[in-house]
DNA sequence: CTCTATCCATAGATAATCTATATATATAGA
DNA sequence: TCTATATATATAGATTATCTATGGATAGAG
């Protein structure tokens, strides 16, 4: 019995950083934006999000500061930089490709 | 710097089975159908395709039998079962389900 | 007779995700 | 006041899937 995932393998790092191109996000943010946006179907477990945002640090494709949210608590506030504006395209156009490619090995024919 | 993968992840045992839905064939032959089908997009490694043929004849949703190739090989022809033909269904909905999500998720907005 | 394409399969490394856990605080409500 | 919930960050460990690297075997072309 194969589980069904939170989301798909693979795709989180986009989905980080599309979210970050619409403003900066601390990472409870980003985690209920990609809820809300994708109407509950995707979830990103904690355990998925921190260290997903750490590879991003890494890269430099995301900088990061402390901050105080509007209900007045201490957050990590990420922004995306230059760098990863270029990395997010990269990464879009390389999921279209293969979703591209997917769908005509599903194609009956 | 990230590599870019062959195939999406989580996505071979689908298209394995859906390639077998057009009818019975041999590990490579389905390796050379997805490749052939997606113009070159998605390459299935024999690490990454023998472990999934594997994995579905455990789960029962394909057999196998050991036969000759016309070109007077043995080859081992996998062919889905009904339960299989079920999975495929579900599989799809549930790419289609993420996909369309994931589609949310980038819209701009 | 050698090379290429065809065919199977596994071991080990790598990477990404999920589960579980830990910590801390603001605020609402009993 | 006490408690539950929502907000917020983060890591350790297990699990799983994929990729890299092998290994072996044979048909047929050149």
């Amino acid at each position: 019995m194969p589980r069904k995932p939170d989301l798909m393998p693979g795709t989180l790092d986009m989905l980080v950083l599309k979210t970050l191109a619409r403003g900066p996000l601390h990472g409870y943010g980003i985690a209920l934006s990609i809820k809300k946006l994708s109407q509950d179907v995707l979830t990103v477990e904690e355990g998925s999000l921190y260290p997903a945002l750490q590879r991003l640090l890494l890269q430099s494709w995301v900088k990061a500061e402390w901050k105080m949210t509007e209900t007045n608590r201490r957050a990590r506030y990420y922004t995306l930089t230059a760098a990863g504006r270029k990395q997010l395209g990269i990464e879009l156009s390389q999921f279209e490709q293969m979703i591209a490619a997917i769908g005509r090995v599903l194609q009956d024919a």
